[in-house]
DNA sequence: AACACATATTCAAGTTTGTCAATATGTTTT
DNA sequence: AAAACATATTGACAAACTTGAATATGTGTT
């Protein structure tokens, strides 16, 4: 399945955020919730949310919902679709040169 | 050698333009000068410019000068820098669960 | 040396993104 | 049903990004 231009800036958005970098590093010692994650970010409430929506619809996050709780975890799959995309994008189909000599 | 975060967003932010992006579908076909770039674009050259810089530091792309002109192709070292990165980024090294439950 | 050409840089818009205060929604407990 | 709590949404503002016109830099040609 082709992936549209689109579609790819959503998936690498979210690496293109400091902060949410520094999710990442906090959620790969295992799933954490909402409020473990702040209490270990200088981040408000609201901007954690907002921060932790890019990463879900990035499909590299997935949250899980108990109760009162969201439950955060990287998504192996999403990680792997990822780097499939990675992969393809970058890949060199022709190492031939066009260029603007006359 | 381990990248910082802010490293990091610099690899990515390359794949968070859809225009970018369409700019690596491009060169997939083989090293292209900037000319030639923007004639299969809409662009200004300075704004084309402007998103090769961006490209080049990331480390996914490399310029190459030759008299007037800059040819520009995929970095199959900085694609598999990238590669390295994402899968480093999102691994998962413990699916312990940490959540809030009193 | 003067000119033509390719690309880079500067500057000034317009747009998007990150942030937080205030508020809303949804869940559990009393 | 009310209170307490966790998270999401809205609205407003500042910072960062994309864009192109104007200009600068560097290279080859006449």
């Amino acid at each position: 399945m082709e992936l549209s231009d689109k579609q790819i800036t959503v998936i690498f958005k979210a690496l293109c955020d400091e902060n949410r970098v520094k999710i990442f590093r906090l959620l790969q010692g295992g799933e954490l919730c909402a409020c473990h994650i702040i209490e270990q970010m200088e981040l408000s409430q609201p901007t954690l949310s907002h921060h932790m929506k890019i990463l879900c619809d990035s499909g590299l996050v997935v949250g899980r919902k108990e109760g009162k709780w969201m439950h955060y975890s990287i998504s192996p799959q999403g990680a792997l679709n990822a780097m499939k995309c990675l992969g393809e994008i970058t890949s060199v189909k022709s190492t031939e040169s066009k260029c603007c000599k006359k």
